[in-house]
RNA sequence: UUGGGCAGCCCAGAUAACCGCUCCCGGCCAAUUCCGGCUUGGGGGAGGAACUUCCGGACUCCACAGGGCAGUGCGCCGCCCGAAAGGACGGGACGGCGGGGCCAUAUCACCCCGCUGGACGGAAAGUGCAACAGAAAAAAUACCGCCCGCAAGGGUAAGGGUGAAAUGGUGCGGCAAGAGCGCACCGCGCAUUUAGCAAUAAAUGCGGCACGGCAAACCCCGCACGGAGCAAGGCCAAACCGGUCCACACGCGGCCCGCGUUCGCGACCAAGUAGGCCGCUAAGAGUAAUGGUUAUCCCGGCCCGCAAUGGCCGACAGAAUCCGGGGUAUCGGCUGCCUCGUUUU
RNA sequence: GGAGAGGUGGCCGAGCGGUUUAAGGCACAGUCCUGGAAAGACUGCAUACGGGAAACCGUAUCGAGAGUUCGAAUCUCUCCCUCUCCG
């Protein structure tokens, strides 16, 4: 009943992956966090995932919470996702991830303005 | 008593539920093996600084006959811990601060005591530097002065003045005026003796002062050090390119062998790219885990309030080969010392 | 993770023990020139604190703090920040 897990292949690896995913994808900006998207190459594989943290962000901390906190907030809301569409999330400034509902609430809408979203009508965006 | 500062030591909230990540063990699936998948099972999963990269090692590769030069770093003495860096304790000299003595009084100096500081070998091995001011900045000299002299000139270094620093200091004698020129004390140097393991100190004698500062300037002496760093280094290894063999075809040739060329679905080899693995860990990743939510309690702080209840907040900060130190940041507690304020005697 | 380089007025930058007027350039401001502008010429120009009626003067500041030295932007040490390289 809950939502589920995060396995490693709901997570991007390679650096091909990346790079094809920032520079041939669709870029989208929602309080301070960059969204990059893209149709993944299997249709029938689950939304892949990924966080890329620059240095500026702050220290090791700063940078490990925001990580964490997005992660979580794909974790919880993975199943409300187009599938077969890969995800790479920027987050520029530290203040926008304070707690986790701020991180739902900032992925939510970034996906919604990206159009990704399934079940949209029993969670208001 | 409250607040602050410094030093030392301790700690770095707890429990439960649910969701999730990573590694190991076990089990299951598959299977000749390797690779792999699942798991309701069991277990491990950030720090005192993980920060900094300021030192020292382990480890790896490169270089290397022996020795030297160059370069870099360190530098009081004793003893202890340590592989080394580096620490602990005690002592000495020097600097700073405070108090006391000496003195008619007071500053300086000197002596004694207490607290405190630290990259504390050598300035009689050599070279160099010292702006401005000042006559003169280490080689010697003389601006104003003082004295002799009619003057020319000479003698002086006491006083003035400059400076961070002026060629021993104070006093008495001496002199034309002066001067270690002479003497006493102090300082300095040398020698001896004594005390001490030593650094060093004290005493005695001699020397008339010759020998100022800077070595975190070059340098000298002593000691130590080869260079790079896990992105070190090693193993496996697609594709493309290359080489050898083989087969076919063509050329040289009447034919075979042989040689050459082209092509290949072949076989093998070398190299080592993408990629993977080891190095790598009783945390051990490779987009990189150690998380999220809720509840209760604990500790500390802030706010509202007469008070209880209540509300809000939770220091510095995140492992990437490992270990030992230095430095820096910081929540709370304890101990000791210092101190502003308040109160009491 | 590891190895280096560097921080100087608003900007770029020399200076590397000695009053520096903290060179020089850009930018900025003023004056001249022009019918007006541009270019050119000349002059000024760092921030803070204190003093002064003003002109101006004094002190401090070269990322921050200590130390060496008579004297530090410069030499040494410790922190902070920026940049580069190594797969």
């Amino acid at each position: 009943m809950p939502s589920n897990g995060l396995p490693r292949e709901c997570r991007l690896h390679l650096k091909k992956d990346f790079q094809r995913v920032i520079q041939g994808g669709v870029k989208l900006q929602y309080k301070g966090i960059i969204l990059w998207w893209r149709s993944g190459p299997g249709a029938g594989k689950p939304a892949r995932f990924a966080v890329v943290v620059s240095r500026k962000l702050g220290p090791a901390v700063v940078r490990n919470r925001a990580k964490r906190l997005l992660r979580e907030a794909f974790r919880l809301n993975q199943k409300n996702i187009q599938p077969g569409t890969d995800l790479v999330f920027s987050p520029r400034e530290s203040e926008t991830l304070t707690h986790v509902h701020a991180a739902q609430e900032a992925l939510k809408t970034l996906c919604g303005k990206a159009a990704l979203l399934i079940n949209s009508s029993e969670k208001q965006v």
